[in-house]
DNA sequence: CATGAATGAGGCTTCATTCAT
DNA sequence: TATGAATGAAGCCTCATTCAT
């Protein structure tokens, strides 16, 4: 409130779409689409219902603009994979540390992954977009290091196409941080949790390979 | 329909509780709990509104009982898990077969988990329920064998309480079916997609080992 | 309250629509179609907002519905028309005064014409039927007489296709009352108004005709 | 718009007023008073509701002032029925006449006709000013006339006080235009109807006058 | 004067729930 | 048990109106 007032109309009125954007994000993970009400929202904000049909046409067109709002920064992530050297191991672990920070850790990617399963059904654009703008990429880049590895001699002749068996334990662990949230199932460790799924990954469970 | 022309009229009213759950079910699936309709639920068995009600007292009461209907069958597979035989590579791949088609393949099972991020915010039992009944016990089996494993010098010192990262692509394909249901992402060969886990878990990607 | 106790559930609900149509009409007439509020045409008939949508769609059906159940009992007017005999002018009087009767003292209909007139812009389909099953009918049935009367030689040679301007006292009488309704302009007295309409009709003006 | 670019500031200001008049007449024509939105009203003229509420307090006031502004040019007429001269039958043609073209052909006073039938209800002061700035100057005109004109012996003896029926073709016309304007039913041809108007009002139907 | 962001009362509509039959 | 008419609370959305800039 005292900060807010120092700012110009100008300034309040480029601030008001973030700012219910914002609250809409919390009340839509909160209660999903159909269980969040409006008003909740401007609430949230500190506005009232008709505020926010002054920036949005209705709670649906609401909620995809905040799915887009949300869905931005993981461009810089596909931008970083590319500067990096090294071997192919070395590279592979980064991008997956790096992929761990972007969905396991980060809430509101994190979030958005409980969106997308949730009202995927009703809303088909949002899972096109979850699609071109996580999936395909992510798996694209694993695809393109493991035929690399394998080329080089590095890897052993594993079958491409399976990169969501690499990529999976970073998944399972956003998943079930969704569910249980510290609740029943403690938040693994980052490093510990890095360091065995890296083990495994590379070297598997066997003492002696077949 | 055949079928139940033969019923008598006291086997009909039998079936109409588990008729509602049953329609209940595909529409909660669809829609999520606040997005469905009572009316739906009820058109879907043939009958009114009010008939749900003869039977369930609300509409969360109803809920939660279509969720306790359709977690039975996870018992089983724990059951069957206890009379194997083999090593204990043998018997985890075993295991985890079962697992994949009871969580990543069986329909129930996949749209109960969907259910589950999507509305445990608003049922805690729904979590402590699957926490109970799918999460706890497949860990604590794998758990065990991944021990037996160590001890017996099949497999190498893996830190133990990471046994999510083994089943991990079991989940991961699970959600990914979810999302995109043969849409945009194919539903993988099971067989060869059990081959690539089944290899990469035991063996890794490296072809020598560290 | 103490009659329709005695009826019957079955009684009721064949009434209900019956009483919501009749109070939609009084609230319609009384404030247009944008003007009125649903629930004040509940309250008309001692319910709740929500039975009305029991029974109609949207207000807009709502408004349709009423239009077509009060649109009715115009063909019996046509049918007796046609069993009219005597002269051409015995009959010509005998359907305006009908018509009279109809469409000028007939407050429902005048009602009707007000809608008509107040809200065509937005029911076209309003305006379809009127012109179908009120202004074509009696045209044409004036034009008819019209016709005959000019071949028997009863009539003068005057053209057709303007019965608008015979029938035009009554139309311009049910407008008349629409807007002043007894207030500043007194309604006529029929038979005086009947007489004098007919007396100019047949006769003219004109002492001398030309 | 070219002739307004030639306006200075001040006469732009002085136009407002007017142009939000202008365009609050095409939309409560179009949607009625309750259906009619304000913004509409500002969009038409080019400005934003705001500007809206700096000339007119309420909509209501603004609905009021529009009917006013729009009201004025009858007086014009009834100067120009004291001038006339020549036969009753003359004058009372040429007045005829002008009414027409005043009430049936303008589509101001058409448009005003129709806002009086269905805003009349919640505008008592709108019939009542219509009542005496347009029916009540015309009936006494017309009656005034008749009775010149039986006086003269020009007209047959007939019962003042029914001048409505003397005029009632034109209402009719500008009724039946209102409500299908020149859908379904066609625009009379001007000078065709008044030449079978005035024949029929001047010489009646019959052959022999009775 | 003009703007347009913000308000908030109020209308339309939905739907979980009840209850007399 | 089953019905379905009725309820009424509550949600989405609109729009007349205000006011700081």
């Amino acid at each position: 409130m005292e900060a807010q007032k120092k700012l110009t109309r100008a300034e309040q009125k480029a601030l008001r779409p973030i700012q219910i954007l914002d609250a809409a994000f919390e009340e839509f993970v909160r209660c999903g689409f159909a269980g969040t009400r409006v008003e909740d929202i401007a609430d949230r904000v500190g506005v009232t219902k008709g505020t926010v049909y002054v920036y949005f046409e209705t709670k649906e067109a609401l909620f995809e603009a905040m799915i887009n709002h949300f869905s931005v920064p993981f461009q810089q992530l596909l931008a970083i994979t590319e500067s990096l050297s090294g071997s192919v191991t070395e590279r592979l672990t980064s991008i997956l540390g790096l992929l761990y920070d972007q969905i396991a850790e980060d809430r509101t990617t994190r979030e958005l992954t409980r969106l997308v399963i949730a009202e995927g059904h009703r809303f088909p654009d949002l899972i096109d977009r979850h699609h071109d703008q996580f999936i395909e990429p992510v798996t694209a880049k694993v695809d393109a290091l493991i035929v690399e590895g394998v080329a080089s001699g590095e890897f052993r002749e594993v079958p491409v196409e399976f990169s969501d068996i690499v990529v999976a334990p970073i998944l399972t662990t956003t998943v079930l941080r969704l569910i249980f949230d510290d609740r029943r199932v403690p938040t693994p460790n980052k490093e510990a949790f890095l360091r065995v799924y890296f083990d495994l990954l590379f070297n598997g469970l066997l003492t002696k390979p077949r």
